[in-house]
RNA sequence: GGGGGUGUAGCUCAGUUGGUUAGAGCGCCGGCCUGUCACGCCGGAGGCCGCGGGUUCGAGCCCCGUCACUCCCGCCA
């Protein structure tokens, strides 16, 4: 059980003795070796194992450093409080280490090759009957992990991987330095913010009736730093957001590599931060390949080509539009055509290989589409037939040779593949298509589990229609500067929906095997532009100075131009750690429903302490 | 707020078409064992089968409800 950092910090006794003996330890468990044999040492930590063999007995004793041998037999004073030990009981030993005998060494152990003999035991700390075991790699229920956390934080992988998260944010550290940026610190109680995600709430003891909120990110704090003229700003941020969880979320809190440089264009927030990312995968995905140069990957292209914005590149898998193709006069099949015409799309989904699937391949994906709210997922299975191309498959018949092979040719398949189909009005078609090839992706086994494929996703929309409301919304961050000629802008006209809803942003985010990364953005700076832009989703000059007005008044001081980025610090490690849930990288998690089982939160408090935030409840009825 | 999955010993799980006294491994307790490292052998304790209701001669199994955990949708600028 090899752990990280083996060197001990504590004080060592000398082969004579002449250092008078720590209280605790003079090694750590993960120090001994044959150069160590012959001296009198003592150790603390946990009985990992015991076994216990009547005449001899051996305890496995562990610490944060590794697992060292013990032994006791009827001749040493310790014998009968060493038969009393059990698993997970904390004790020092004292005792002569001494080399195991001939084959009897353990090579999987650093310490493998020695064991303490042990002639004194003191208990420092028993254990009651566990309601998980630490030993081994048994899966627990989360529940109980959770509620007794510092249990599962003692076993290996979990232990390993808040190791690893720690190296990851000091390598971030460093490299965030050595690239001249500047650690600072923001307020954890700050002012609500309109827009983005539920906040947590704080009420005001000195103000009642009012509210600090948690930030759901520095995000004004950094750019207003940038204002203060400070160039280069990076932080390992908490950041606070009221929403529910999901494996990939944790609920409550997490944390960013949050940075902000001033007189930049995009391409420098890329020259700056893209080293950084490459450089941390490189150093800790234990010799997984690493995308070398990030591809750029506009929205709407990425839309088109993996039906999401934060495409798993590992897929080989490319979505090809073939709307023109079921536009054919040749072509009868009239559920598309209709789909077509009423302005929807046609997205031909690529199955590498999948001819050779059983039906049953084929009606699996069909009834998860259904589940998905989709009438069906079509499909045509290319096969060779004497040289040539020949279509099968439930709606082939409606797709006569031709059109068959300019499909084949426009999604890039050949004889033995097959092709799936989702039309649909566009956003849906494409989002059915990118889950289509995941789904097909994971189906046929196509996704090297072995790579960080890392990309930027570029060019994302300024805006974006709201049905509900039917109004413009801002579709990112309010904060972004529009890739558009400022004058134009300034000058557009909120009715003028065609135009606005086409407007990009300097917005971007960085993608690392589907999942998002990071999201980014060169901010607007100058406050007209500002002005404008809530104008055009609707928020009024009254809405922008009770709720900007700190920000407006900031940008009209003088402020540079200037962006950044925010990489999600708990998913980095999540990748690098090989784990399908944040609570795995997370020291102290919540549960799914945003509740720490260990320590009792969200918990009731006392009418005394309501009173003094002028808080009355009004629970809802059960 | 909605949908899926799971729920049987402390833990991991098995439990046939609804049919005697609900099983196994790990852990725990006791005994034996002087070289193991997932030690071995023998014995033992430990069950409101999540909870409530229903169907049935009979329910761990079928039905309804509910709760818990989890995954997903909504939500997450």
């Amino acid at each position: 059980m090899p752990r990280a950092g083996a060197h001990s910090p504590f004080v060592r006794s000398s082969s004579r003795n002449t250092v008078p003996m720590h209280r605790y330890r003079s090694h750590t468990c993960g120090a001994l070796r044959e150069t160590h044999v012959g001296e009198t040492v003592r150790l603390s930590g946990w009985c990992h194992r015991i076994r216990d063999h009547g005449g001899v007995l051996f305890i496995d004793l562990r610490d944060h450093y590794g697992l060292t041998q013990c032994v006791v037999d009827p001749d040493s004073p310790a014998f009968k409080v060493a038969e009393t030990l059990r698993s997970e009981w904390v004790v020092r030993v004292d005792g002569k280490v001494r080399n195991r005998p001939a084959g009897t060494e353990n090579p999987e152990l650093p310490t493998g090759n020695v064991e303490l003999y042990i002639t004194e035991i003191e208990v420092l700390g028993p254990a009651g009957e566990l309601p998980m075991q630490v030993f081994g790699d048994q899966n627990f229920p989360e529940e109980t992990r959770l509620k007794y956390r510092f249990l599962d934080l003692r076993r290996e992988k979990l232990h390993q991987n808040i190791v690893k998260r720690g190296q990851i944010i000091d390598s971030l550290r460093r490299r965030m330095k050595e690239g001249g940026f500047f650690e600072f610190q923001t307020p954890i109680l700050t002012a609500s913010s309109p827009e983005g995600a539920r906040d947590f709430l704080v009420p005001s003891r000195l103000h009642p009736g009012k509210f600090y909120a948690l930030p759901q990110a520095p995000q004004q704090f950094k750019q207003l730093t940038m204002i203060a003229g400070f160039d280069r700003y990076f932080q390992i941020a908490p950041c606070f957001r009221d929403e529910d969880a999901r494996a990939d979320r944790s609920p409550g809190e997490f944390y960013q590599l949050d940075i902000e440089m001033s007189f930049v264009t995009q391409e420098d927030v890329f020259q700056a931060v893209e080293p950084v990312l490459r450089g941390v995968f490189e150093e800790f995905g234990e010799g997984r390949p690493v995308t070398p140069v990030f591809p750029r990957i506009p929205y709407a292209e990425a839309m088109l080509k993996y039906g999401v914005d934060k495409p798993d590149l590992r897929n080989p898998i490319i979505i090809a539009d073939v709307t023109a193709e079921f536009l054919r006069e040749d072509v009868t099949f009239n559920a598309f055509k209709n789909v077509i015409k009423a302005g929807g799309v046609v997205r031909a989904i690529p199955a590498p290989g999948a001819a050779g699937q059983p039906r049953s391949f084929f009606d699996k994906l069909n009834d998860w589409a259904r589940g998905e709210g989709a009438p069906g997922l079509g499909y045509i299975v290319f096969e060779d037939e004497g040289g040539e191309l020949v279509g099968r498959g439930p709606i082939a018949k409606f797709v006569p040779a031709e059109a068959q092979a300019a499909i084949a040719i426009t999604a890039g398949v050949r004889a033995g593949d097959a092709v799936f189909f989702s039309a649909g009005e566009e956003a849906k078609a494409a989002g059915l298509a990118g889950k289509a090839r995941t789904r097909i992706g994971e189906e046929l086994d196509l996704i090297d589990r072995e790579r960080f494929d890392l990309c930027w996703i570029t060019d994302f929309p300024m805006f974006e229609w709201n049905e509900e409301e039917k109004k413009i919304d801002f579709s990112h961050n309010p904060f972004s500067m529009p890739n558009f000629d400022h004058d134009a802008f300034l000058a557009l006209d909120p009715a003028d929906e065609k135009t606005i809803l086409g407007i990009t942003a300097f917005q971007y985010d960085i993608v690392c095997n589907g999942v998002e990364l990071s999201s980014g953005a060169i901010r607007n700076h100058r406050p007209d532009i500002m002005r404008k832009a809530f104008a055009i989703a609707g928020y009024g000059e009254d809405v922008l100075e009770a709720k900007f007005g700190g920000m407006l008044r900031a940008l009209s001081y003088g402020a540079p131009p200037h962006g950044g980025i925010a990489p999600g610090v708990d998913r980095i490690v999540m990748l690098l750690c090989n784990e399908q849930n944040l609570r795995e990288v997370v020291l102290f998690p919540m549960n799914q429903r945003a509740e720490d089982l260990m320590m009792g939160a969200p918990s009731e408090v006392t009418m005394k302490q309501l009173r003094e935030l002028h808080i009355r409840l009004n629970l809802p009825e059960k």
